[in-house]
DNA sequence: TAACCCATGTAACCTGTTACATGATTAA
DNA sequence: TTAATCATGTAACAGGTTACATGGGTTA
């Protein structure tokens, strides 16, 4: 589990609120790491009772007061340790898998309109990570050392929109092709019999 | 969540019972989702007591005996329903990219390393399902109905596997590359300043 | 004889989701 | 005036992990 740790890291670069982390989960770091802000805020009370982030009160005019977290060298530390430890890979986990395993139970044409709504999905996010890589990661061999990092995890979801992608497309070809295939056999057949 | 949708589409074709059920989502099927035998125990009592499953004594000599379970028409007709419903595709969630986004606080050559194992264990995963996929999907326009769609939720499988050693190689190969341009960098400023 | 396979389960705990709650400011 | 944004939280529940428990049969 490494929703701590996620935390920990995002808070390296610059101090954040509980609402900031959220919105950051939600969005252009969601492809690698995602939390609810209760998940956050609970994270963040555990987290600073451990001593590993400190919270600062910033006051606000027209606007909620905030808490700005901010990592701590005790905190620092354990996500050096953490980063050394060995990891396992972590299995995909997708509804749409478990919808496909079971698809022949299904209207084809339920399955293609599935997989289709998942290429448009991964399309969608593919085309975001290429706006912000082309916006903020134009010249990766010149970027500061933590930003190579975000670089490089960027690069990550890039390639696994696009093997979702290509995957989808493939699925989508076999289904109607083998469906065409399978109606022109029973052609042949039709014709042979007469 | 598709826990007990992933019990229902394993219990289409065959009976099994739950340590069978545990083993298939820790190997072959594991690439798509996993669950240990006690959420597996769980679930099953729960789905049972839906009227979803049902459940037959199996008595053994020389072996504990065993519940088989199977699926219900109940149980058929809710997983039809599950699949035409909506589906949001889920994140990545990888430990490993957690690390990397945090990368510039650890040496080097650690985040090179954990990039090292990682690819190792995707060439693993791959190499097992690309054998599966020799051993029973070698002709996949012939296949029957049910064995079409196992065989496209392990061509997901080996897609993913073959986008993740694509971006550890990417990533390696970054990481190198500009480590010594770095290097070169410093190496002609120092010529300069002599 | 030690370790692993078969086979099932309980209990405690931690993680993640959903619903509820507040309240000011700003844009449509 | 309706909805969205900023900002923080609590409570209840569902999902997932770890540890514990049993016990015969098989393999090294």
């Amino acid at each position: 589990m490494a929703l701590p740790h996620a935390i920990l890291a995002a808070l390296i670069e610059c101090p954040f609120s509980g609402y900031d982390l959220a919105k950051r989960f939600d969005g252009s770091v969601g492809f690698f790491w995602n939390a609810s802000h209760q998940q956050i805020y609970r994270e963040l009370s555990k987290l600073e009772a451990e001593g590993l982030i400190t919270a600062e009160k910033v006051e606000q005019d027209g606007r909620p007061n905030k808490k700005l977290y901010s990592i701590t060298s005790a905190g620092k530390a354990m996500l050096q340790e953490w980063i050394a430890q060995p990891a396992e890979v972590s299995p995909v986990k997708d509804d749409l898998l478990v919808k496909l395993f079971a698809g022949h139970i299904a209207p084809r044409e339920t399955i293609l309109q599935k997989l289709k709504e998942h290429y448009q999905q991964h399309r969608a996010k593919l085309e975001g990570y290429q706006a912000i890589a082309q916006q903020h990661f134009s010249d990766p061999a010149q970027l500061s050392e933590a930003h190579k990092f975000q670089f490089l995890t960027l690069r990550a979801g890039i390639r696994h929109e696009m093997a979702w992608m290509t995957w989808c497309g493939e699925a989508m070809t076999f289904l109607t092709e083998t469906e065409s295939n399978y109606q022109a056999s029973l052609y042949v057949r039709d014709e042979l019999s007469e």
